[in-house]
DNA sequence: ATTATCTATAGATCTATAGATAATGC
DNA sequence: ATTATCTATAGATCTATAGATAATGC
């Protein structure tokens, strides 16, 4: 059986690619303030300038994944919209990554880790559990809200379901795991006097996650309004007592503040 | 320029294609009780026996892409994959379908038109907001929550951002309205003390479709539980008092039972 | 005759690899 | 020499169409 070498591109085609055109002028010529200066640096020039946020290559192709993957799907994203994206070729970004799969790979890393880290944090402080849950609430709508891009939407991927993203499952049954606690312990307490703890949980978190899809919708959120007013969504939820909730609040934000980090404000 | 045709199916290939062994007997053989008993018809026999729910070829393909397109993804599931799951070839999809894309918007259309009627209907009938709001968040949840695929999940499709589903657009933007008038009755009321009625709204309509993740990740959910639990906390997020949140319960429930339809619960 | 399926395949597109090329840096 | 890009393309796969085939129904 032969096969035909390049059959498949239209003889049309003069130049075999669309790249923003332009070579790279030294240093490059990105005089976009969301970008970096680049330094000069070894390995062939690219065709085309600099068009991406991002100190390194691997950053732009993040950058440019995050925003094709989160408005359009994984599938329904090929490797050569990334590279158009970045203004490179296609192969090209075979150099920094190994598979189309690691890029989103990585970019889910950045969507749970900073949450994690904050509910690590808040269970060795001291306080009462509702101002716990409210910090680690406003926290987490706060990281989903301040990313450049809406990372959060990559959580709701239908390709995650398949279980060669079970690390990343990991990551997100640990961030509810903490949820899961608190809300047990208010419970305890009497804090949180709700019927069911899972039912509960589950709609906290369904209630937190709502800023993915409301940032669909809307466009950009101001955290400095979403944050806190889910998290007071979050404790009515939970049947916590309207009267002791503005004071539940300020400690929660106090303690939010004390935090040894902070979500990214200026991307990641 | 000369092509080598066929040059792409490998030569080991002795059957062409996967599907289910068997012809199907005289009557259809399907003695699964969620199938339908077929009648012979005209045409050229399938190869396989019938497998899925439903008594047209076309209601047996929307059943096959409701599970695929809401647990693998619509890029990520391919049309063959689709006509494997109903049992026939690929290229019989195209006897009932225009298109892939046709198919989809079939199944969009059955997850926002039973919650939109049951907006229409709730807003003909008398009776304080806060009951109105509860049957119709109730009846959005039960009818996400009855369906046998998680249909859903098609909602969060990160391919319906394009403009060639502006139909199922418009039809969402109908049904938030409801939600926001009747949030807005409320605010004027006094019922739901609010800040910020879009906000609120954004929020409620966020807790209802939670429930879409929630059976992502549980599978399957009662409605009994989910349903009224959630149309709780809806009055809850709008800070509707809650020493009066039981009989407002009653009064949506009763609302409810009176709508001349009620959501699916045997599929669609 | 009509119908619903089938086989076969065109032509587009996708991911990933091989190897050439054009810079920097030692 | 090392590096980061480029060109070219293999081989798989995808959607949709053309036309053959095997039933029913008149």
């Amino acid at each position: 059986m032969t096969l035909v070498r390049g059959a498949r591109r239209p003889a049309t085609a003069s130049a075999p690619e669309d790249l923003p055109e332009g070579p790279p002028g030294p240093g490059g010529p990105c005089d976009d303030h969301r970008m970096v200066a680049q330094q000069p640096s070894a390995g062939r020039p690219r065709l085309a300038a600099r068009q991406r946020h991002g100190t390194s290559a691997r950053d732009e192709i993040l950058d440019a994944a995050a925003e094709l993957f989160s408005e359009r799907g994984y599938a329904a994203t090929s490797t050569r919209a990334v590279a158009l994206a970045v203004g490179i070729r296609q192969a090209s970004l075979y150099c920094h990554f190994a598979t189309k799969e690691q890029i989103l790979l990585d970019l889910l890393g950045m969507t749970v880790l900073p949450s994690l880290d904050a509910a690590a944090a808040l269970a060795e402080r001291a306080g009462p559990v509702e101002a716990k849950l409210w910090a680690l609430a406003a926290f987490d709508v706060r990281s989903l809200c301040s990313t450049r891009w809406n990372l959060g939407a990559l959580q709701l991927l239908p390709e995650l379901r398949s279980p060669r993203f079970s690390l990343f499952h990991e990551q997100r049954r640990r961030l509810r795991e903490a949820y899961t606690s608190l809300v047990a312990d208010g419970t305890r307490s009497g804090a949180f006097p709700v019927p069911d703890e899972q039912v509960a949980t589950d709609l906290v978190l369904g209630l937190v996650r709502s800023v993915i899809t409301i940032r669909q919708d809307r466009g950009a959120l101001d955290p400095e309004v979403h944050s806190p007013t889910i998290a007071d969504g979050c404790l009515r939820l939970l049947a916590y007592p309207p009267r002791r909730a503005s004071s539940a609040a300020r400690h929660g934000d106090r303690l939010l503040s004390l935090l040894p980090f902070q979500p990214p404000d200026t991307g990641y």
